[in-house]
DNA sequence: GAGTGGTCTAGACCACGAG
DNA sequence: TCGTGGTCTAGACCACTCC
């Protein structure tokens, strides 16, 4: 078992005390004050700093400072569902319910060209072709279909499939899914979009592809949800810094 | 003028070496041959890697090296937008073309409840209302219509908006616009929505809803995008580490 | 000029993966 | 065991802001 790194000692314990509200004038210790404060390097207080940086929760001034964001003490709902697009089961919760599982399809076979490439795979390797929809309120609002390595979860069942993949793989594994890559856009409905999700003609399906990985790095999944455009809400929090 | 950090000619130099294809077996060197190579630190490499790996350009596996993301040498056009979401003439080129704008409407009016709570304002401040087109090949593909706070920039005119507003904002306050809070959704379109933007009657809208801030955490504007449904692709990365 | 964050270095030790 | 990435240190010098 790999210790708490002390840069994340560090930026728990500063994100604490921002949170009590410890800095009344918003503005940190200067970084060298911290480092012996802590008895750390300055380096490991910049690499915390710079993760608060990154969520947006404090900003720095070369030659000033380094100030807590008035917004995030302000305004911290709007900083909580930030960076958390992974995985259907937590997005699209309402009222606290998780949305229900039906499996459409579930059966294994050789990886095409592309998955080989999304995947890492080598040629002739299996992966689990799934479909299922997802339902809120006994309405389906998303259509769901993935390809998953075999070998990842080799003893993967339909009954699994029940519930939210990302968790039986975190259990199975030990490794969690912690990236994502998402290309999101918008359709017209297809005719079977329509019957499947209650759509009239003119509306629209929200269209969400990509891929997953583990947190080693390992693609998980690739695939494609199509889902009806009310429930369609994706939420961003964009940084520009470092480029 | 401060001369072009290290990591950056690395970052660069790299991005640059597997754009074209200069890793087949998407395997990087190892950190410590890169900064022999490149003459650096290793720090330096590992700084530049991060920024790749933050882009999804690359993963790292513990252990095994690095790699290219394989999806990002199939589909780059997925990946250019990524981290870059923060302004139209960026997101929306298309062919290196910079979007036309057409303004359509400007005035200052008293912002409303919702503005003040959204832009931080106290009662009786004053925001800009700007509508805008922006047109590519003389197609329009997005409505915009942006509320800007008065005080952050004084001395705008309806000349400056036929360009950036970011960058005049930029060049006024010398604080950059680097962050936002978008929410993406999609619907049908509208009536107008399908005469300006020449949809037919079932195909829809991209809409992005949000806030954008400089970098020293001020809200700076809060807008909603009516983008035609083919140009509108968002790509995200999420990751979860470091939480 | 003093204070503060930004960049960079050289090297040490740790943890994980593969053979 | 070896190669790889992960973390951390101590210190140097630079660039910007404010007094």
């Amino acid at each position: 078992m790999e210790k708490e790194a002390i840069y994340l000692r560090v930026l728990n314990d500063l994100k604490k005390r921002i949170n009590q509200q410890e800095f009344p004038n918003l503005k940190l210790p200067d970084e060298r004050s911290l480092a012996t404060a802590y008895d750390v390097s300055r380096s490991s207080i910049k690499r915390a700093l710079n993760v608060l940086v990154q969520q947006g929760i404090i900003f720095k001034k070369r030659g000033s400072g380094t100030f807590v964001n008035p917004l995030y003490l302000k305004n911290q709902t709007m900083f909580q569902s930030m960076g958390h697009n992974l995985g259907v089961s937590d997005s699209f919760r309402i009222d606290g319910e998780v949305p229900a599982v039906e499996l459409i399809s579930f059966e294994k076979q050789a990886a095409d060209e592309d998955t080989q490439l999304a995947l890492f795979l080598e040629d002739g390797e299996q992966v689990y072709h799934i479909k299922r929809l997802r339902q809120l309120k006994g309405q389906t609002f998303m259509r769901e279909d993935a390809l998953v390595p075999v070998k990842l979860l080799p003893e993967l069942t339909a009954a699994d499939l029940q519930g939210s993949l990302f968790q039986y793989a975190e259990a199975t594994t030990k490794k969690a899914v912690t990236r994502s890559f998402l290309t999101i856009s918008a359709e017209p409905s297809t005719e079977s979009d329509q019957e499947v999700l209650a759509l009239k003609q003119n509306e629209p399906v929200g269209v969400m592809a990509g891929i997953y990985f583990l947190d080693d790095g390992t693609p998980f999944e690739v695939g494609t949800m199509r889902i009806h455009y009310k429930y369609m809400k994706y939420n961003s929090f964009d940084s520009l810094d470092g480029e």
